[in-house]
RNA sequence: UCCUGAGUAGCUCAAUGGCAGAGCAUUCGGCUGUUAACCGAAGGGUUGUAGGUUCGAGUCCUACCUCAGGAGCCA
C-alpha cells in the first residue's frame, strides 16, 4: 500500500472522521480471506478476517482487540512498536461492534481460549460505531426485557449466535431424517378457513369480502391428505397460536415439523419418533460438540445419554398416573393427579425427571385428546396417542397419534365436538376413498432447541421470538 | 384470565421514612500479555404514571401502566 494512502487514512483517524469506507477490496498482495472458525488451517500464515470488533483491551502500548466474524471470536495483539502507526491509532479507542477488515499472522497460543491469536498487521474500518452512541449490548449481564428490545443486536453475541447455529443444525437434521427415509415434503397452507382442531385460539384476519381466514395452528389435517397421496410425507413450517400463554415454553409463532405416514400404527409411530430424535441428537453432537455446545454451557454428557444404548422408556397413561400417585404420596409433587385428567406441567416435569432419555407416554383417555385420534381397540376409552416428554423438565416436545380411519366414527366425533361438519367435508372424504390406518406427530422446533441447548426459555431459540407481550423488533 | 414478584443513571443493581449511590458503559489520563483486564478523574437522575399519608416519601397507602415467572392451554 502506498505511503500517501496510509497518511490520508491516518489523518482521517486523527481528525476523528467517523466513517472510512472499505470499498477498496482486499488487494492481490493481501492475505487470503479466512473465517475464525477455520483459522487453524492457516497457522503461521497471513490471513484477512472480515468482521467486527467484539472487545478491546489495552495495556498502554499493547492493544488486545477481540474480533468476531460470525463463525467465532479471536483475540488480536497489536504492539505499538511492531505495527505501522496507522494500525495502532485506528484500533486504539475503536468502538465495539465497529466493522473491520483485519490482516495478520495466525499464531497458536496456549493463552488464547480458542488456541489461536492474530498478530495484527493491518486494519481497515468499514464503519465506526459513534462514540456518543455505543453498542447497547454490553459484555456484562443485562435484563431480559432490554435484551429482547434489542434482539436485532443481541443475536450478535457469541452465545446467541451459537444457539442459532444449533437451531439450524436441528432443523437440517430433522428434515434430513425424513428426506433420507423416503418421505416427501408437502407443506400445508398457512392461511386456513377454520380451526384445525377447534380448540386453540387462532389469529384471525380478513380474507377478502366477507370471509375470515386463520393462521394455521397445525398442518396435520392437510398432510393426512398428502400422506394418502404420497405414502410418507412431512411438513415443516411456522405455526401460530393466539393462546395467552406466558411461560418459558410458549411462543405465539413457532416452527413445527410434522410427519404423517399411511399404514403406520401407533407402535410404528413411536419407533419412528425415537429414530428421528436419535438422529437429531447425533447430528447436534457431531456438529457442535466441544464448540457451540460448550459455549452455550450445555452438559454434553446429557446428550450422549439420550443416544446411548437402550430404547426410550415407554409408559402408558395408566402407568404414568400410578407413578404420579406414588410421587404425591411421597410428597414429591404438590397436587395429586386426578385419574382421567390430562397431565399438568408439573406432572410432566416429574415424569420426565425420572429418566435421562425422552419418555413416551401413550394411550391417554380419549376424552382429553383431540377428536381425530383413533380409539384403542383393546380399550376404546383410550386414544392411540403418544406424547414425548423431554428430560430435565422441558415438557412435551412431540405429540402424535394414530388417526381415526372410519368415516362414521370421525363424523360422529366432529359432531360431538361441536365442529362445523361442512368445513371438515374434505377431511371426511379421506375416509371415504381408500381410508387406511395412518399416524403422525408434530415436534416443536423451539422446545427441541431449548432442550438440547439447555436453555431457560424458548425465546432464545428463534431469531425473533413472538410472544404474548412482544412483536418488536 | 388468575396467582406471585419487579420497575431508581445508557446497562446491572444498592439506598432504617431524613443530603440520590456503586460497578459497567461514555469522555479524559496511565499501563508491553490483557482474558467481562486493571488504576485515576469527569460528566450523567422528573426514582414507571397519577393521587394520598407525613414536618419530610425511592421507601408507607390506593389506582393504573409495563415487564417477568408460574397456573390453565399447548408444541
Amino acid at each position: 500500500m502506498l505511503p500517501d494512502v496510509m497518511a490520508s487514512r491516518l489523518n482521517a483517524v486523527m481528525s476523528s472522521e467517523v466513517t472510512i469506507p472499505v470499498v477498496e477490496a482486499v488487494s492481490a498482495n493481501e492475505a487470503p480471506v479466512s473465517t475464525i472458525a477455520t483459522i487453524g488451517q492457516h497457522e503461521g500464515q497471513r490471513v484477512t478476517l472480515r468482521g467486527w470488533l467484539y472487545n478491546l483491551r489495552s495495556s498502554g502500548k499493547l492493544l488486545f482487540p477481540t474480533f468476531r466474524d460470525g463463525s467465532g471470536t479471536i483475540q488480536g495483539i497489536v504492539p505499538k512498536a511492531a505495527v505501522p502507526e496507522i494500525v495502532f491509532e485506528t484500533l486504539k479507542g475503536l468502538t465495539l461492534e465497529s466493522s473491520v477488515v483485519v490482516t495478520g499472522k495466525v499464531r497458536a497460543d496456549s493463552r488464547a481460549p480458542s488456541g489461536y491469536e492474530l498478530d495484527v498487521e493491518d486494519v481497515t474500518v468499514t464503519q465506526r460505531v459513534d462514540d456518543a452512541n455505543p453498542f447497547p449490548i454490553q459484555l456484562k449481564e443485562a435484563g431480559v426485557e432490554f435484551l429482547m428490545e434489542h434482539r436485532h443486536l443481541w443475536v450478535r453475541t457469541p452465545r446467541q449466535s451459537a444457539i442459532l447455529r444449533v437451531r439450524a443444525t436441528i432443523m437440517r437434521a430433522a428434515a434430513e431424517y425424513f428426506d433420507t427415509n423416503g418421505y416427501t415434503r408437502t407443506d400445508p397452507p398457512i392461511l386456513t378457513p377454520n380451526a384445525c382442531e377447534g380448540t386453540s385460539e387462532l389469529f384471525e384476519m380478513d380474507y377478502f369480502d366477507d370471509e375470515k381466514a386463520y393462521l394455521t395452528q397445525s398442518g396435520q389435517l392437510y398432510i393426512e391428505a398428502t400422506a394418502l397421496a404420497l405414502g410418507k410425507v412431512y411438513s415443516f413450517g411456522p405455526t401460530f397460536r393466539a393462546e395467552k400463554s406466558k411461560t418459558r415454553r410458549h411462543l405465539t409463532e413457532f416452527w413445527m415439523i410434522e410427519p404423517e405416514v399411511a399404514y403406520m400404527d401407533l407402535e410404528g409411530l413411536m419407533e419412528m419418533a425415537e429414530g428421528f430424535l436419535r438422529h437429531i441428537v447425533t447430528k447436534v453432537l457431531e456438529t457442535h460438540r466441544g464448540a457451540d455446545l460448550k459455549l452455550i454451557g450445555k452438559d454434553e454428557a446429557k446428550l450422549e445419554a439420550i443416544i446411548a444404548e437402550g430404547a426410550f422408556p415407554k409408559l402408558t397413561y395408566d402407568e404414568a398416573h400410578a407413578m404420579l400417585k406414588d410421587a404425591y404420596a411421597a410428597g414429591k409433587i404438590e397436587k395429586p393427579h386426578e385419574y382421567g385428567d390430562d397431565f399438568g406441567s408439573p406432572d410432566e416435569t416429574y415424569i420426565s425427571s425420572q429418566y435421562d432419555k425422552p419418555v413416551m407416554v401413550h394411550r391417554y383417555p380419549a376424552a382429553v385428546k383431540a377428536f381425530y385420534m383413533q380409539p384403542d381397540p383393546k380399550d376404546p376409552a383410550k386414544a392411540l396417542c403418544v406424547d414425548v416428554l423431554a428430560p430435565e423438565g422441558y415438557g412435551e416436545i412431540i405429540g402424535g397419534s394414530q388417526r381415526v380411519d372410519s368415516y362414521d366414527l370421525l363424523k360422529k366425533r366432529i359432531e360431538a365436538h361441536g365442529l362445523p361438519l361442512a368445513a371438515f367435508q374434505w377431511y371426511l372424504d379421506l375416509r371415504k376413498y381408500g381410508s387406511v390406518p395412518h399416524s403422525g406427530f408434530g415436534m416443536g422446533i423451539e422446545r427441541c432447541v431449548a432442550w438440547l441447548c439447555g436453555l431457560e426459555h424458548v425465546r432464545e431459540t428463534i431469531p425473533f421470538a413472538r410472544t404474548l407481550n412482544r412483536i418488536y423488533p
